[in-house]
DNA sequence: TATACGATGCACT
DNA sequence: GTGCATCGTATAG
């Protein structure tokens, strides 16, 4: 199988405008020459400027300094004492900001996506921001981790238009909870890979 | 040092 | 639909 991955101008653009276009994409992960992949169909953006619920949003600190990097590696974070989130660092360096992955459909790699989250449901694998890290096995050790890098990228998958793309308020915060900054795929191949609430 | 709580998922009613 | 486990991080003292 041939990989073209993104090239990182793709990420060191506007967020929203990388949020919007991370749909359809498909995410790679290789363990031991095992091709893990799911097509990206739900994201969130978190700005580097005005947007309180972004985790840059106060200053630079321990946990969030990957978002503060040049745009093109991944920011995962530990939430809940339970669950890691994947985001894709977006924009350049200093400016602080990132987009969430909330869900993905499977593709490559089910039987192991399957064995990381405990032989769950195929419409479950990756369906929320935690599951998604889970199926992949995204944990702390890949944060920071380049998406340049032969182990972890993403590649051109799927293209849709404007209207199927719909856009709502994000999920699951509590401040800045009302911006139209969530994206996901309106497609009957797609909707039942899409996170809940 | 101490404390509060979260970009969730899952079990249970 | 509701409740809560669980712990690293941010923030205050």
């Amino acid at each position: 199988m041939e990989f073209n991955k993104l090239p990182i101008e793709f990420y060191q653009r506007e967020t929203v405008t990388v949020a919007r276009e991370l749909l359809g994409k498909l995410f790679v992960r290789i363990i031991d020459g095992q091709i893990l992949s799911a097509e990206i169909i739900e994201t969130e953006a978190y700005l580097p400027a005005n947007d309180p619920a972004c985790h840059a949003a106060n200053r630079k600190t321990t946990r969030n300094a990957p978002m503060f990097e040049d745009g093109g590696i991944l920011y995962v974070y530990f939430i809940y004492g339970n669950h890691y989130c994947a985001n894709i660092v977006t924009e350049t360096k200093g400016l602080g900001a990132a987009v969430l992955i909330r869900s993905a459909k499977p593709v490559q790699g089910i039987e192991m996506m399957q064995n990381n989250r405990g032989n769950q449901d195929f419409f479950n694998l990756c369906s929320g921001p935690g599951k998604f890290a889970q199926a992949f096995g995204l944990r702390r050790e890949h944060n920071f981790h380049s998406l340049m890098s032969e182990t972890i990228f993403l590649t051109d998958f799927n293209e849709y238009n404007d209207n199927e793309i719909v856009i709502t308020k994000r999920i699951g915060i509590k401040v800045a909870a009302d911006l139209p900054l969530r994206f996901y795929v309106n497609n009957p191949e797609t909707l039942k890979f899409i996170s809940k609430k």
